[in-house]
DNA sequence: CTGTTAGCGCCTTCAT
DNA sequence: ATGAAGGCGCTAACAG
């Protein structure tokens, strides 16, 4: 493999001026530049990226933290992340923690012997002072999960309003047995639930952690749930989901046990994904930020990596009600 | 940032011997072992990755080509890859081509500068020989796509012979006037489509390019095809679709205008998705191949990069039918 | 078992 | 506009 050592005889100039070549510098004579340039050619060099890495310590990667990229949410989030740093030079690595905290830490000892330049963070189970002691010096974004911004760059939706736009809705039309269900236990989740209590609060209700599922994250286990409450004797009149996925399983449950939506009870999705069209009925559902989010997060970023020292920002998107058919 | 240097200087040893408890060399005394343990603790010592991996001039990072990771397919496919490759060591960098050439051929530009240690190619708008052009003696194979083996490694689906059995079955049962919805344009469709023409001359019967719509990949464009399909004159008795998504958008499309399903027409999905039992026909679908093709990638990428240099490996995975409602 | 030594390929000051 | 020189952090012969 030729290096720039190798450029430098082959054109005749140092390899002080091949570098300025490959790295667009100006002042170069144009003379030196063709000749470098010839020399490449020839030899068919190819730049080793080890040695510019190694000699800058930067890698142009970022990692991402995700619980799992099969979930549709992350999916998107990953694939709108990738494209956008893509668009500066940024490649994205994928990490997937299946919500072990062990493995998070793992990743965050990875970052910090530099095998990332930074981490975004859309899925975590360590608090945020957790992570900044594991983080130390070097760069992490919020992205998504519900942290307060004490220490790190935050950008998240606001999930307490959006679970209380939900439950408020249903409350306002008159339902009063409502369900709730959280994907995997993480403040975000524990966001959306208050949001639940607060509306119940706001309308002069109670409601009671009972009427909160946890850990139902995929179609197949709205359906179970659904299996399960659609038997008892404690039918509900309302379910709020974590997801459209979800909420797809718990309408396929509520057919086959007879139970009509929106006329005996009313369910709402999350993330306007395509799905929720495709139902019957169609699915009232609440937007996500991930175009916003993902722009933003890029920007700040590359702010931070540039070396950007102020304090933290937190950045907060609302959701919106999408009504449909199944309310 | 301490060095190794550094840890030699403080334990009192040389930094051979340092890098030597670092990296669990045997033939290093308890008593070194310790003091440089206790060195490492003093100092905060973390490794500096990029030395490493300029020394070594190893990444540990396999690059993944995928249209995009939104696709449900593709997810899963990450998802799967991504484990089992970090459960060795290796990390995974998505790159989405969109479907662009010049993209595609970017990132084996990538590969080149070392800038990854592998390529899987789940996805390619090149030929075998246009990829290994571009690539020279670098490392990549292909997953899922279906090209022939020749130069590179393969794993994939045998794509003719499960659309061959989809369309038999449908044939067998008497329908038909069937249409073929295919993905992107790859040499993997035009496996399927060459599959649903075999199923077709083997019962003795015609088909036509009009039967072939290329370039339907989600749920709304399954909807779309179908809201087209259904209203024409030209009511097929049987659709067979690239994915379980496509055929839930025509399943939509057909409840809408009023064609039963399975009474008037059969629609047979790909991929046994979960959403395909979660809609009314649930669906009949054909298996993918993912934890099988993936364990084998692995298994054969570390020996590549071990440097293994036999000749190409071929292997192909068969899918099955599954039937439920929808036919 | 340990230390010495020699780079891996590149960028970047500092001269000129 | 160009060249000389130094060094980023680490591993792996090699010699003892």
């Amino acid at each position: 493999m030729p290096t720039i050592i190798d450029i430098s005889h082959v054109s005749g100039v140092s390899k002080s001026t091949v570098s300025r070549v490959l790295n667009d510098h100006p002042h170069v004579s144009i003379e030196s530049r063709q000749k470098v340039q010839k020399a490449i050619q020839e030899l068919g060099y190819v730049r080793n990226t080890h040695g510019i890495q190694f000699r800058l310590q930067a890698t142009n990667h970022i990692g991402v933290l995700v619980p799992d990229v099969e979930h549709p949410y992350f999916s998107k989030l990953v694939s709108t992340l990738s494209q956008s740093l893509g668009s500066i030079g940024y490649q994205l690595v994928i990490y997937q923690t299946q919500l072990s905290r062990e493995y998070e830490k793992e990743v965050y000892a990875r970052l910090l012997r530099r095998e990332m330049d930074a981490v975004i963070i859309a899925h975590s189970q360590l608090s945020e002072r957790e992570i900044k002691e594991c983080i130390g010096s070097c760069t992490a974004i919020i992205c998504n999960e519900a942290m307060d911004g004490e220490f790190l760059d935050v950008f998240r939706l606001d999930e307490e309003d959006a679970v209380f736009q939900a439950t408020s809705y249903l409350l306002s039309r008159g339902r009063r047995y409502l369900f709730f269900c959280m994907d995997h236990l993480t403040p975000l989740q524990e966001k959306r639930w208050s949001g639940f209590q607060q509306a119940h609060q706001q309308f002069g209700l109670s409601c009671s952690e009972s009427q909160c599922y946890r850990g139902v994250v995929t179609m197949e286990d709205g359906y179970a749930l659904g299996e399960q409450l659609f038997t008892s004797d404690q039918v509900p009149d309302g379910m709020i989901t974590g997801s459209d996925f979800v909420a797809t399983g718990l309408l396929r449950a509520a057919k086959q046990r007879g139970i009509g939506v929106p006329d005996k009870m009313s369910v709402i999705g999350f993330d306007n994904h395509p799905v929720g069209c495709m139902t019957t009925p169609e699915l009232t559902t609440l937007t996500n930020c991930i175009p916003d989010m993902v722009q933003d997060v890029t920007q700040c970023l590359t702010q931070r990596l540039k070396g950007m020292q102020s304090a933290p920002i937190t950045k907060t998107y609302k959701a919106s009600l999408i009504i449909r058919n199944s309310t």
